[in-house]
DNA sequence: TTTATACTTTTGACTAATCAAAAGTAGGAG
DNA sequence: CTCCTACTTTTGATTAGTCAAAAGTATAAA
């Protein structure tokens, strides 16, 4: 049975690794969905046994083809009503993530389709993260990320990988949403800080929180 | 904890007895919910302990007010993501009670909230079930069955008590959806049937069919 | 080569929900 | 008053998921 707790584990190792690239430790596992090590063991062996991981003890853990699908189509439809809820409920994007937590484990595929349709078959959701189509194909468009980017240059913003609702808010407050025009400022190196401009705003970030923000050239 | 599996029985007790008068049998219960007696028994048990139900052992059970209003909040989420369903996502008034027997345990009170307003604080569902309000109260329309209806007079359709896809499918098909108007042709005592004419069709239900279709003067 | 450290796995216990089947009970027929 | 029947409750087992803590392992440092 395919219940929520393993769609919810796959599409934290597919979260983890999008490629499919590396092995993903059962710490990193554990602490990605707040749950103990033992408990990420113990799931890891029933995932093993129904073919949706390969396991190597004391390695880690990939998804198979199988698993990285289901995976993938749990993402789908975590996106699809991400933003259904913005666009056609009109809830703020700082809290839509919660909500689609739990409906990603229970919308039914027609339900997704009829989404997808009245939203005109969009590829990004409200935080910019691509929604991946039917078939599994994953729309790429590539970023950069906003604490490399040049000082002066003009940007806009596309993408946050952060999807903490107190992150997304203050976030909006000063002007930091998906498409918005910005312009780095300064960037103090002994403070490991960027001064952003926005168009209503300016606002002093963090390095590790600029990590958070995907930028694109204006 | 509340979890859905709590949320169902206490749906179902509800449903079992609106007006909260009788006490409901272990046997009814579970059979309603498709569970053997002894799992409804022990849930029963549970159920108790958390005063979400008053149980005479041998007797038969009966919600309690905190119980009930729970159970109200739970069927207000059902009938209102039915009717989103119906009206915002176009789906089939046949297909939506599946659907939001898993919704109505993970929307929360916002996405109700915003759906209530959306669809313009309706009050009946597309089954023609009343939706509780926010605060707990029931719009109530008194209707009578089909199957005690008179021969010849015209009829308008009120409510389906039966939400069974194919049931449902069949009576659309002979143009028997909620609001149309109807007339009972024949009643055929020998045959337990009524031959009803609708705007399309003309169609021959048994009694006990007919007595899932509520009907009031047109 | 030994030891320390960080991490993973195993073990044992727990909660929630369920079923099958055994045991018990209420209430009516005789 | 006794027994039958239908129903309810209890018992014991099972599955899914979890945690705390003990045991085990890989690797790097000494
Ligand atoms: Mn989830
Ligand atoms: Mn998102
Ligand atoms: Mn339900
Ligand atoms: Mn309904």
């Amino acid at each position: 049975m395919i219940t929520s707790t393993v769609e919810n584990y796959l599409k934290a190792l597919f979260l983890l690794d999008q490629d499919g690239e590396k092995e993903i430790s059962t710490g990193e596992l554990a602490k990605s969905l707040t749950v103990t090590p033992g408990s990420a063991t113990s799931m890891i062996k029933t995932l093993a046994e129904a073919g949706l991981v390969e396991h190597r003890p004391h390695y880690g853990v990939r998804l198979t083809n199988r698993g990285r699908t289901l995976a993938v189509h749990v993402v789908r439809r975590h996106r699809i009503v991400e933003l259904f809820l913005v666009e056609i409920l009109g809830m703020d994007w700082s809290k839509v993530h919660e909500e689609a937590e739990q409906l990603e484990h229970v919308v039914s595929d027609e339900v997704i389709e009829r989404m997808d349709v009245l939203l005109k078959r969009p590829a990004f959701d409200p935080h910019g993260d691509p929604i991946p189509g039917a078939d599994g194909t994953l729309p790429n468009r590539s970023h950069c990320s906003l604490s490399k980017s040049n000082v002066g240059q003009q940007l806009s913003v596309a993408r946050m990988n952060d999807q903490d609702t107190d992150f997304l808010q203050f976030a909006e407050k000063h002007g930091l949403m998906i498409g918005a025009k910005i312009t780095i400022i300064e960037h103090n190196k002994l403070a490991d800080s960027l001064t952003i401009k926005t168009s209503n705003d300016t606002v002093v970030l963090g390095l590790s929180a600029a990590a958070n923000i995907e930028v694109c050239d204006a």
